[in-house]
DNA sequence: GAAGAGATGAGAATTGATTATCATTATAGG
DNA sequence: CCTATAATGATAATCAATTCTCATCTCTTC
């Protein structure tokens, strides 16, 4: 049976209140503040279970590190500062982008990732 | 000074025959079909000689591995099978991508990634 | 075709991310 | 409040990717 732990509680805040996607290491960061005993390896452990029940996703840019984010969320992308390796939400996306596939490859998904700095590190 | 050696001309042509990105394993496997005693280490080497070299480039997709490509090539992006996990060219794009940033945020470059599943997998 | 120096290949070592272990703690239910 | 048991936290273990080591090889030049 599933808990509510303190932990589990500070890392579900967290990810509302931050609004973007977090790695593991961020966080333990953040979720520290609320609870600070809190652990890396509840982050790993409760962070995948989230994912597990639909209540996160993952999100894979490129640089390492996996990060999640909440699921559910209307279809958006993601800017990724080359300064701060901080991830963003983007909330416009190109129409029509799945037709851009070569001839005879079936497209089911697609991510764009914008490069650049981001308004803090500027 | 550089040597101009059989695993090396090997490997660009590897990546000159192949005509998509590809991961240090892709190219072992490739180029020892042409030096067949070629490394694992010395691919690593000489990838990484040819990417200081402005020769190849860094290609970072989702999944796990860094995979390298030839550069000063047009702009384009990337198809990633989920099957076959292979790399594919998409020399589409669509336009004005970057100002799809959130306010105040200064892109300098983007990559679209489409996923699905290849010709040859379908 | 000899010699010097850069390059190679096999495996060990390192690295960073993630997972497992296990003694201890804290939550849900009675 | 008590108890059973899931969850935690510190650390060790694992894992895949990449780099290092070093004896050996082979380009390049003379």
């Amino acid at each position: 049976m599933q808990r509510d732990t303190r932990q589990r509680r500070a890392i579900r805040r967290v990810f509302m209140s931050v609004g973007r996607p977090l790695t593991p290491d961020e966080v333990l960061e953040h979720g520290q503040r609320i609870v600070p005993s809190l652990g890396l390896a509840t982050v790993y452990r409760n962070v995948k279970a989230l994912a597990d029940a639909g209540w996160l996703s993952l999100v894979e840019l490129p640089g390492g590190g996996l990060r999640y984010e909440l699921a559910e969320r209307p279809h958006h992308h993601h800017f990724l500062c080359r300064s701060c390796d901080l991830a963003f939400d983007v909330h416009k996306c190109p129409d029509e982008v799945e037709e851009l596939a070569p001839e005879g490859f079936e497209v089911d998904g697609h991510e764009l990732i914008l490069f650049g700095r981001c308004a803090e590190c500027r």
